[in-house]
RNA sequence: GGACGCUUAGCUCAGCUGGUUCAGAGCGUCUGCCUUACAAGCAGAGGGUCGGCGGUUCGAAUCCGUCAGCGUCCACCA
């Protein structure tokens, strides 16, 4: 049967994944091995494969088949994130493309169109693993938004909210304006811009004359003055809030604004008076030192705003236009009227000046194009204290690690300066607060109304609340308000409602659940605890088997959304830590090292790349330049470079398989020794013939190359302990083409005689075939598919076996592997240096040379097997051992030996001259710096003996290749 | 403003506790080859005063200091 020359993957990869679907090779249960257990970083449910997910998850999968193959229990759970903002913004947006806003739908209507979204749209990135390879627990797939994960997010809220570390409180939050909802501090992202400062003039209430003007001047004031009157400068990014300013605020120690001090100014344009205050908050150097306070619009003013108790107007509709609490500009959008104002100001001449500004703007990280407003609301918070102390010390003192290690730093940093986290979103898709309300009575105690309302509002939480909701019983105030309690359930919370509110007869009718939803990532923390079932059942046979999981694998932008967060909540409910290492992927870039975005066009689509790649190409292109935390700039060639190399495991499969071997047995010994006899290719260190002892070529070749197996395995396994996937991946490259198939392979194909190829000793084709599967067992983390399929073709297989549940066993090298594999590198020297030889002089690969090792006599004599391989491989008539080396060769130096190609007529003397003088030249420049070292008396004492040694030894080897050298020259 | 990281061949990167194999790998480049597994291949070759300066040491790509360039994260300068 003929086989292509090409390996195909498109023709591959779908049989064989359906083959481990059919047979349920990808699916786990608890059983007495080993556990070694990933959680998926849940991808958004609608979205779609993308250059990071094929990073993260190739990784993800490589982990876990080389788990799988080391016999552990491997168990990946795959799911997906319902993306609480991403996915309403993007459910808005297509209702909208139809007709219909949001705000004119009930709650369960839109939340009819969300599912409907989801159920269209998700899914499919799960279906795109598949293309990729990944050998997740299908069986197992979790949704954040499923039955058993939300029952779990509730239940965490509650026990959260009944020890104290949920509290409900009307804090400045950041505020998404489009998507109408306040977000996380992590989820705003800063941003450089080009803006205006815009100086604004605040005229001193009542002050015609400023009678010391010259002695303040003289004391370093700043006195500016017009002929409307006297007045303060203010430098502002944001003219439009100053309908909110209920203060200004200069430095008590400023000397250029002195003056200020006691007095009121006036607000611009608005008219309104306010007091100026003092605070060492501003900054004496910035713009004039005048500081506008707006407590209700940023978060430094609102702090100034407490302290100074200053009122609060907040002139801003959720969706940032003006609100009717300003006296202009109503309904406007901020934008539109800071450009507005700006042009007012300028025209009532109270515009003192604009200058350019560059200064950082808060973006919302799901609305790229909206800025998020500072904006004061009732939200709930979890106070992260707690949570920072439980999660810093095991990552601080190595329990749990990173890789790289470097992003400690940045934890610890997050974590020692952790602020409460906002938890509330005003969205519906998400997991609903469990909050149920009913209306109640506040009391406060006050002197008088205007201390009643201020109390009252705190109390209630409602800034909105009148006057004449107060009513008063002596010093007593009571108003209407809200009050809440936290439960399961509606059937729950009536109870609770009914005690706490001292009211028997609360109907279930009187409470009103919460309309807010929580923050995704308040889902997402529990992710690791809540796939095994272990919130609502804790202690399952799951959770205590799988959990805690072995190593998760992210990005870094996620640290501390996520990953903190979930060390946070697997340390609070299961005492534990939830994975044992996190390994930080690099960001994908593009080649010229720019973000793969949409909008550049960089991005390829994975898919495509697959097409035309092959899943194993595309993976290995990845996992090439894929260091661990160091940004990878991808490049298709690489992906180039993973098909070729399919290809060429494809190929060295198709010879291997051709060779007609010999019925009987008269072949090298050793080869088979060399390999354990059962199934399992254990390659045993056991019976390699004594160096110089007799046996063809190939014996040497299958010794060498069991040894060689057991040293690469050795340091894979040293790779993947750290975490070096790519250089992992670069061993077995390295082995596979370098070693195996052009040395070893070369070494033992067998000859053609008169035209026809003769056919192979049993003994080496066997443990070539071993040799094969090892390679292939070695391969398969990263190439699965085209691994299984010459798993499959190697040998007769059972149905429903596969290689990635088989495992692979290589023993420890020995001190011989190392000899064997250092006396087969000067054999491969040799070759090299004659193959040199014959390209030097354009001596054609068929033409046949003889070979002379020099004054063999006190040397190790090269085994007969050796002898046999070289002259194959360097296709030589005879290796001769001589005392002299014959005139008109050229010789070549490996360590201190000597070996000689004759050449006859062709050698060029003077080309030859030339060379070894400059190689002379060379060795007597560094024996002059060996011995320099070696008269130095300091060097000798101090340094260890070992390594003076190894100098003496480089002396001696010097000189002797310098005589030898000399020699030729003499020759010549 | 603070913290961390990086700078080694044309490109992307290894180089661990200073000293054998310390100046490496892959890709690319150059030169031969359509040699009966593979031209998506084979064979061979060239290429770097390890960012600059200073220090510690018998000895520094490696440790320390400093400067320069780049990058990332954090932070309330309007």
């Amino acid at each position: 049967m003929e086989i292509s020359s090409k390996y195909s993957p498109s023709e591959v990869e779908g049989k064989w994944y359906q083959y481990w679907l059919d047979n349920k090779l990808f699916s786990s249960k608890p059983d007495g091995r080993e556990p070694y257990t990933v959680v998926i970083p849940p991808p958004n449910v609608t979205g779609v494969l993308h250059m990071g997910h094929v990073l993260n998850e190739t990784i993800q999968d490589i982990l876990v088949r080389h788990a799988r193959m080391e016999g552990k229990n491997a168990c990946w759970v795959p799911g997906t994130d319902h993306a609480s903002i991403a996915t309403e913004a993007k459910v808005v947006r297509r209702l909208a493309e139809q007709g219909i806003k949001k705000t004119d739908l009930t709650r369960e209507e839109f939340l009819k169109h969300a599912w409907a979204w989801t159920e269209e749209h998700g899914g499919i990135i799960l279906k795109q693993l598949r293309k990729l390879g990944c050998s997740c627990d299908w069986d197992r797939t979790a949704f954040t938004m499923d039955e058993p994960r939300s029952e779990s997010v509730i239940r965490v809220f509650v026990d959260l909210y009944r020890k104290g570390l949920i509290y409900r409180d009307v804090r400045m939050v950041n505020w998404d304006p489009k998507a109408l909802t306040a977000i996380s501090d992590e989820e705003v992202v800063y941003k450089e811009e080009k803006s205006k400062l815009y100086y604004l003039k605040y005229y001193v209430v009542g002050l015609e004359r400023l009678d010391n003007e010259e002695a303040l001047k003289a004391d370093g004031n700043v006195i500016h003055k017009d002929q409307k009157g006297y007045y303060a400068v203010v430098a502002t990014t944001r003219p439009e809030t100053i309908m909110g300013d209920t203060a200004m605020c200069i430095n008590p120690k400023d000397p250029k604004n002195q003056w200020l001090k006691g007095r009121k100014v006036i607000v611009p344009l608005v008219g309104r008076e306010i007091p100026v205050i003092e605070d060492r908050y501003v900054e004496i150097e910035f713009g004039t030192g005048c500081l506008k306070v707006t407590p209700a619009h940023d978060k430094n003013d609102n702090m100034l705003g407490k302290t100074h108790h200053l009122e609060t107007i907040d002139i801003f509709n959720p969706d940032a236009t003006i609100s009717d609490e300003s006296p202009l500009y109503v309904g406007m959008d901020r934008m539109v009227c800071r450009k507005q104002i700006a042009i007012d100001l300028e025209a009532a001449g109270l515009m003192e000046k604009v200058e350019d500004y560059d200064n950082k703007v808060g973006y919302s990280e799901r609305n790229p194009d909206t800025a998020v407003e500072p904006r004061l609301c009732l939200q709930f918070f979890l106070r992260m204290q707690h949570f920072a102390d439980i999660a810093l010390p095991p990552v601080l003192n190595g329990e749990l690690r990173f890789y790289p290690e470097k992003y400690v730093n940045t934890y610890k940093n997050w974590l020692s300066n952790i602020q409460d986290w906002c938890i509330s979103r005003q969205l519906w898709w998400g997991h609903r607060i469990p909050a149920y309300y009913y209306a109640t009575e506040g009391r406060v105690q006050a002197a008088d109304e205007r201390e009643a309302l201020a109390k009252a509002r705190e109390v209630s939480c409602n800034r909105s609340l009148k006057p004449e909701q107060l009513s008063r019983l002596g010093d007593e105030w009571t108003f209407p308000m809200e009050d809440f309690v936290v439960a399961m359930n509606i059937d729950e919370a009536l109870p609770l409602a009914r005690e706490k509110s001292g009211k028997a007869d609360l109907q279930l009718a009187d409470l009103r659940q919460d309309e807010d939803a929580l923050d995704t990532w308040f889902s997402s923390w529990l992710w690791p605890i809540s796939l095994f079932d272990g919130i609502r059942n804790p202690g399952n046979e799951e959770i205590k088997y799988y959990y805690p999981t072995a190593d998760l694998v992210t990005g870094p932008d996620i640290i501390f959304f996520w990953v903190a967060r979930m060390i946070m909540a697997g340390y609070e409910y299961e005492g534990k830590m939830p994975f044992k290492h996190v390994y930080f992927t690099g960001i994908v870039r593009d080649k010229l090292g720019r973000k793969m975005s949409k909008s550049l066009g960089n991005s390829p689509d994975p898919l495509d790349l697959i097409d035309r790649f092959g899943a194993d190409g595309v993976r290995m292109g990845m996992m090439l330049s894929a260091p661990a935390g160091n940004d990878i700039l991808f490049d298709e060639s690489l992906c180039e470079q993973g098909r070729n190399f399919n290809n060429k495991i494809w190929n060295a499969f198709r010879l291997v398989k051709g060779w007609e071997v010999q019925p009987l047995s008269n072949s090298p010994r050793g080869g088979e020794d060399s390999l354990s006899s059962g199934g399992k290719d254990n390659i045993g260190s056991a019976a390699l013939p004594p160096t110089g002892g007799a046996g063809s070529g190939a014996s040497l070749a299958t010794n060498w190359f069991a040894a060689k197996l057991r040293l690469a395995a050795e340091e894979l396994a040293d790779d993947f302990s750290k975490y070096r996937l790519s250089e992992a991946l670069m061993t077995v490259y390295k082995l596979f083409w370098d070693e195996f198939s052009s040395w070893y392979l070369e070494m033992i194909k067998p000859a053609y005689v008169d035209g026809k190829p003769q056919p192979i000793d049993r003994a080496t084709y066997d443990a070539t075939l071993q040799f094969f599967e090892v390679l292939l067992k070695m391969l398969h983390p990263f190439m699965p598919f085209i691994t299984e399929e010459l798993w499959q073709a190697l040998y007769d297989r059972q149905p429903g076996e596969s290689i990635m549940r088989s495992e692979l066993h290589v023993a420890a090298s020995t001190e011989y592997d190392q000899q064997l594999c250092a006396a087969v590198d000067e054999l491969k020297e040799i070759v090299t240096n004659v193959r040199a030889v014959r390209s030097q002089k354009n001596i054609a690969p068929k033409e046949k040379l003889t070979l002379e090792v020099v004054d063999a006599a006190d040397q190790h004599p090269l085994p007969q097997s050796g002898v046999d391989a070289l002259m194959k491989m360097a296709n030589l008539s005879a290796v001769n051992v001589v005392a002299e080396k014959s005139k008109g060769s050229v010789s070549f130096l490996i360590g201190t030996n000597e070996y000689a190609v004759p050449l006859g007529d062709l050698i060029d003397v003077e080309a030859e001259r030339k060379k070894l003088e400059g190689e002379l030249q060379r060795i007597e420049s560094f024996l002059v710096s060996i011995e320099k070292k070696l008269s130095n008396e300091r060097f000798v004492q101090n340094a260890p003996a070992a390594v003076v040694e190894m100098e003496r030894k480089k002396q001696a080897d010097a000189q002797q290749k310098i005589a030898s050298i000399r020699e030729t020259l003499a020759s010549l």
